[in-house]
DNA sequence: GTGAAAGCGCTAACAG
DNA sequence: CTGTTAGCGCTTTCAC
């Protein structure tokens, strides 16, 4: 059986290439009979058109690429792992293919992907915030993005995000709530905005407690679980100042913390409680299981992919921000009252 | 700046469109001097031929699908997640783009994704053993595929797989060089050519110590992480005959194994010893860090997308086996000597 | 309501 | 060595 074409069907039905092409695309302009009978032809022998001449002819090539850089693919950083489930799964409502790709760094200078310079890509999906750089070469070749998971706040380009300071508040908050008082923070500051927002919401959330916060206890030089292994060994340093908690802007930032807790001999909630914000996949099988603020990230990925196939079809797209304050209770955190 | 074709560049060059298509595909046939004339607009207009043409004319879709299941995909297992990463990487230097796609079960029945359904890819990979009526659709439809990761020893597809008799060989014989003598083993049994390899490698590494195996050291029915810990109870009911070790047929499984031995009250690996197989993400994570028995998953993808590649272009492919017996010592297993 | 024909951008067979 | 041309499968305009 070689491969049918609609000319083929045509045939098959005694009708013209275009009634079938009518039918096929459910357009009017066909009697109800020719209709019938094409119809019957199509399902008899299960033809499906080719994509590949649509591609051609609409210059369109229905793929939509997910562009992964070096330290935030769904394969180094599990938090990005749940967003591409939701793009996938978004995806097969359009009818869009998604494709891998990741962006090669050749001596300091980003290469795009194939797939980009070939302008084969009706849309890309960056993960984190990406350099206006590279965004510029996609805008330059007229191919729309969005960026998921960005934490700058400039409004040029279509984003999905989470709202960081809110996530920071609700998890202080939380920690206050339980009688703590003297709560730590390890943080992250590579990224500026991300650095604000989780700080404001962090001191917002103590403002109202009225306490004081001596200046080791705000450690943002996080960026990994070794680096906050390093910060959370900074904050126990001074013996004569612990905090009774730590609130961690990541939960691979709260695991190297909690190693470090751990091996200075601490335990983990009763001498010192951890939550974390992400809620990745490892953070339920740590010990003690962590508590953490939950992103959904599989909504953010399925919203991305909304957007981005809005834009694609020349429709505006807003940004937007995606709940931020789901708490997932879970044992690392000690009820002080 | 309107998209350029291949006319156009001819035009700019003062040449024929043959001419440039000679020189885009390095074929002989033009002179040296048309040649660079052509390679000069090229370079300077920065033309990329349109790929979506060459897709109509040589009815090739230049897409690699990876077909995941419900219950292995990257996402649903860390394990196929490295698998990926390989098959991403080889992929750039072939040129096809490779696109996720899930399998989706409409009450039992399997649907394939629209892209097979298509003929929108040029070939397939399958994680995990694949039902047989699943790969008679992807052959009816003359596509070439491979399977990864399967443990069925039929030789009827192109495959890539681990030789897991080996690993629970190596993990067993580390275990008794380490001086244990009782040692268990948890296992799945849903693939019953997985179960008979681990079983015999299990088996044939005792045989050379000479210890009598009581039949409840041997647990086939882990599933998933807290099937495995039932198996562990399994275990540990018989107080009398406890084990010093378990080999556990799976890195998940060794973690709910490690949870259950630890909420029983016993120490790892002081009161028992624990090794793995796969080395998947999570496994360092855990307490104590698992040692365990590396698969390498990366090379497997990387493999896989090679054979494919052969298949598409109309090559044979035989299966390959790849190395198993890597252990990898982390702070599990006592030394009992 | 229907069908013929042009054309999307490229390659390759063929004639010059 | 070079250029003209047909055609991959589809949609869409345009006569009928």
């Amino acid at each position: 059986m070689q491969k049918l074409t609609i000319k083929d069907i045509a045939a098959m039905a005694g009708v013209s290439p275009t009634a079938v092409s009518f039918v096929l695309n459910d357009k009017s302009g066909v009697s109800e009979d020719t209709r019938q009978k094409v119809l019957e032809v199509i399902q008899k022998t299960n033809f499906k058109p080719n994509l590949n001449s649509k591609r051609l002819l609409f210059q369109k090539s229905f793929n939509i690429s997910l562009v992964i850089k070096q330290n935030s693919s769904p394969f180094h950083d599990l938090f990005y792992f749940e967003i591409t489930k939701g793009v996938l799964e978004k995806s097969k409502e359009y009818g869009y293919n998604i494709v891998f790709t990741d962006i090669a760094f050749d001596n300091g200078k980003a290469v795009l992907p194939e797939i980009i310079e070939h302008n084969d890509t009706d849309g890309v999906i960056f993960f984190q915030d990406t350099e206006p750089t590279i965004r510029n070469e996609v805008e330059k070749r007229n191919i729309p993005y969005v960026v998921v998971d960005v934490h700058s706040s400039s409004e040029d380009f279509t984003y999905v995000r989470a709202d960081y300071q809110l996530s920071a508040y609700t998890a202080t908050r939380y920690l206050c709530e339980k009688g703590h008082q003297a709560i730590a923070l390890i943080c992250s500051s590579f990224i500026p905005d991300f650095y604000l927002n989780i700080v404001t919401g962090y001191t917002n959330a103590l403002k109202e407690t009225n306490t004081p916060i001596p200046p080791h206890w705000i450690q943002a030089d996080a960026m990994d679980e070794q680096t906050a292994y390093q910060c959370m060994e900074n904050i126990l340093k001074h013996k004569d100042s612990l905090p009774t908690a730590v609130f961690c802007a990541g939960d691979v930032y709260a695991i190297g913390a909690m190693k470090c807790i751990k091996n200075h001999g601490y335990h983990i909630p009763s001498d010192i409680s951890v939550v974390g914000l992400d809620d990745i996949l490892l953070s339920s099988y740590v010990e003690p299981p962590l508590t953490t603020i939950a992103i959904d990230k599989f909504h953010m990925g399925s919203e991305a992919l909304e957007l981005l196939v809005r834009k694609i079809n020349g429709e505006s797209a807003q940004g937007i921000t995606v709940q931020s304050d789901l708490l997932i209770e879970r044992a690392s955190v000690r009820n002080c009252l």
